[in-house]
DNA sequence: ACCATGTATGCGCTAGACTGCATATAATCG
DNA sequence: CGATTATATGCAGTCTAGCGCATACATGGT
């Protein structure tokens, strides 16, 4: 029982980089694929895709495949909290003309 | 206000550190000499008052020196909500007979 | 079967964090 | 004033995280 601080500082690490944040911000607003996050962090995919393997194996994440897509989520709710409290409550999802991706292209206009 | 990502990590990077979530949970409990958290902590000295100056010059603790003795308490209250999420309640001060600090003095028996 | 697209992985470099140690400052006591 | 105790600071070695880059894998279309 003496180290939660071990399991905390962990969880508190992967919340330590804007990268990452950002990326949990956007799916706890809704499903993200791939290359929606790549959007909105304007970064190589490959970076994306490394952070987002930070995420998933911390069990933070979770990810559906959805033929070449991939979508990611937020499911853990502390994570939601600690981000509310942080963030305030989660925004829409973010929409961009530049991604290609289904969720996307319905805000084009 | 992008870049509430930024400060949001800086907070977070803080917390990412057992020794450094072991002092901030100790001072959320009441007020404690460096002597005090030093014998928590069970480091030397100089190291416990570096991690003091990184809380301290983050703006998440403040000091108060009486006679000889420090003491550091927890003023951020972001902080304090995001402790209690990961750890809970606050519980009571750690009473620790081998330090010499008044507070401690008072759990000899 | 081949190619294009979306995503994942492996590897090496580098900047910065962590920590130990020596030492400086400040306060109290004699 | 000198000694002792409590705390702070500076510096250097080490180690890890972060990042870029090349490339592997998987899926769907033709």
């Amino acid at each position: 029982m003496a180290d939660c601080y071990a399991e905390t500082s962990r969880l508190f690490h992967l919340l330590s980089h804007r990268a990452r944040l950002r990326i949990l911000d956007e799916t706890r607003r809704g499903e993200a694929c791939v290359c929606h996050l790549q959007a909105v962090l304007r970064r190589p995919q490959a970076y994306v895709s490394q952070q987002l393997r930070v995420l998933r194996e911390a069990g933070v994440v979770a990810d559906r495949k959805e033929g070449q897509l991939v979508y990611y989520r937020l499911v853990d709710p502390r994570v939601e909290r600690l981000l509310s409290e942080m963030l305030g409550p989660p925004g829409p999802p973010t929409r961009l003309p530049t991604c290609p991706c289904p969720k996307c292209a319905l805000a084009d206009d």
